[in-house]
DNA sequence: AATGAATGAGTATTCATTCAT
DNA sequence: AATGAATGAATACTCATTCAT
């Protein structure tokens, strides 16, 4: 029987589940009032997930997937290719740039690439929040916010790494710069779209105006970041 | 009768709700689990207090009593009076100093002003990682992440604007230089705190070295600000 | 779709629900589990069968009738003939043969009988399992194993009576022997039959000499029985 | 709030448990029907018991400790003695009495003994009943019945061949002699006890007509034991 | 004959809270 | 101040059964 919209039970479900775990929080959502969201049958829920943790489990996984797709998709068509045309050598203590004007670039991009980000993150703000929530709280689930710091980390499995590695060899984050990167830029972005709702209604901006200022003030952070590379890149 | 160790029943109820708060969440906690953990009857908790809520919202506002306490401090002792000695401006635009000299004493004592506020923060970083939970959480409990947000707002409660302005009326945030404050510099130091432990047994870095390391990486954050004020102030 | 061995999807269901139901029982057995186990769909079950209990009822009438039939060739073949030959005089207070011989002879056709029904028991230990597992349960289902006792009562119905005073008129059962037939025959074999795996664990026997040791302690109560005979056959 | 009978509230939730999961089975038990049965608040349930298995456990467990105590009794009053006197000696291949007298005494020990456990038996049906129900099914609960084999096997740690040995050094129990007890007395009594109430329906005879006939039927099998000990008895 | 999806009515268990002492 | 017992209202999860195809 084909109830609800048009989409069907098991896109339904999800959907309520993303709403509902972004506003309450898993533990405060109940089963019963996600099956009401969804207009299903709560038994429905059961026939397609094998429990509520695994509701969570499949939104999370769905957003990270996404997101190490974004990353090194910006990763190949910019860092790789400017390291392979000499414009920019990662060095041990330092970005060196072949010219002001590959410095420029660098920037420039990675500012697009923050704009591509912070647009995936706002639209998927609902599930971001749940992320953060479920971060932490230790024991029951696995910290999800810290798969993210595998992309920032000296991980052996981290693909951008990897990728990064296959370009220039004797390239590695220092721990300051992990950190850096980790506490003020994931973790801003991340805040800024679990906070969206939240400071856009104690702020008063529009959605335009609040995005613009974000990316503007992202945009000195990653100035720093460049520009203060020398302090945190260094040898491994 | 007496047991557990020689600290009183209601402390160490509320020491173990702040353990398993900051561990599980509020909602994950069981009244139940905190008697266990505090050695008392769980009757007895709600001789001490009202409900659940109760003893939450107690742990928080102690927080956020003390936090205000350090900064407004930190405002009289050195903002204001940098104000009053004319050694600091607060244009519509941009910090204004009378020179150099200003300026490097100003980021110091600024960076001090971190230095303190994040050891409080790492003291206090299982009732900070409860704040940050629950403020992830809408419609139950408030958003007490928010409240925080009072002291980088335009806020007329606001009582560090009230004291700056107090030494400099014509005074105002730009909406920009309160968003980077709470993105880039609030939010940082809460979720630095908060996933504090976390973040050390991935990093592998001793206490020591983690605090440095985010002092450190904070400097440029500090520098930033006041650099880039042009950016970030302007008039309201 | 034609899936798992060869066998019809309906066989395939009473296989798995006869293992299933004689391993957790009827109530603890799902209706998912049986369509697993048989590797069918599981709303096949409900195609071939009016509801779960339906399952049960015809495993057991199966199991019965194939009880009857062994039991009553046995009447036919030995007990009537005997009597007819008057060999066999089945008195009010005992059973008296006519000669040594004759009581050897019975003697050992019973043993034979036995060999028949506890090799037949074994292999439908399984279906004996759940039998006597829901016999054990009131209200919901019919006492299964009481129908086991219509044979060695003095009921109306029973065909084994019938055929006995076919050719014995004034033939009956004293309560004693009934008693006696039931607690120290009928339910020692069934019995062996439900706890013949785990028996066989316990005891570390191998299957032959298990139950070879059975029927040779059945032997003793089957002299007993003809011997004692006197104390437990009375008129009605 | 004291409701119900002047029982306590623990007392009256073991005693619904027992009528209930003695008429059903302990799957299609509710707990519901627990708590309304016992007149208490169904959480009240999870207060004394762990869960619902929990109840079963206890009851099966001081079942069976009371059937431990009353052999061991009958072994050391009885068996234990006659060895201690020279009466009995338990020889490899038979019991071998003093004098015909002796052996009559033992007999009639022996039948003493009977009568007290059937008593028993038939005071606990309820429980039993519940004992042989579980005992027929796999995996979820431990085999309590087979518990029971424990007292006539040659195990290691059972309190009755440890007590006869301490009497009789080189004694043991054939694996046929085990065989025996178990199908052909421990079953049968626990089987009279299990199916009482729907025998007694069935059979139309008074409690004591009952009883009697059981105690009566045993003896003969009591008596097959005693003279066929020579089968059934084997030296190691 | 066969199946994926759907559902109503449970079912054990939990938990914040209260009460009597 | 402290506690053992008690409770109402949920809550996640289950399961036999049905339906549309």
């Amino acid at each position: 029987m084909e109830t609800g919209s048009g989409v069907e039970a098991r896109e339904r479900i999800i959907n309520a589940a993303v709403e509902l775990f972004s506003q309450k929080g898993y533990d405060a959502t109940r089963v019963n009032d996600i099956a009401s969201a969804a207009n299903v049958n709560k038994a429905l829920i059961y026939y397609y997930f094998k429990n509520k943790q695994d509701i969570l489990d499949f939104m999370v996984h769905s957003l990270l997937n996404n997101a190490v797709s974004i990353t090194l998709d910006f990763i190949h068509t910019h860092i790789v290719q400017m390291i392979g045309k000499g414009c920019l050598d990662i060095l041990p203590d330092r970005l060196h740039f072949v010219n002001e004007e590959a410095k420029q670039e660098f920037i420039q991009n990675t500012c697009k690439f923050y704009e591509r980000v912070v647009d995936y993150a706002i639209e998927k703000r609902s599930i971001i929040r749940i992320l953060m929530l479920e971060s932490l709280k230790n024991g029951k689930h696995q910290n999800s916010l810290f798969q993210m710091m595998d992309f920032v980390a000296n991980n052996e499995n981290n693909p951008i790494i990897k990728t990064i590695s296959s370009a220039d060899q004797d390239f590695a984050y220092s721990d300051e710069m992990v950190l850096f990167r980790f506490f003020f830029s994931i973790i801003p972005i991340v805040s800024f779209a679990a906070y969206y709702d939240d400071y856009k209604e104690v702020s008063a901006l529009s959605d335009k105006e609040l995005r613009d200022s974000f990316l503007r003030v992202s945009n000195i952070i990653i100035a720093s970041m460049v520009s203060g590379s020398d302090i945190l890149l260094r040898s491994k």
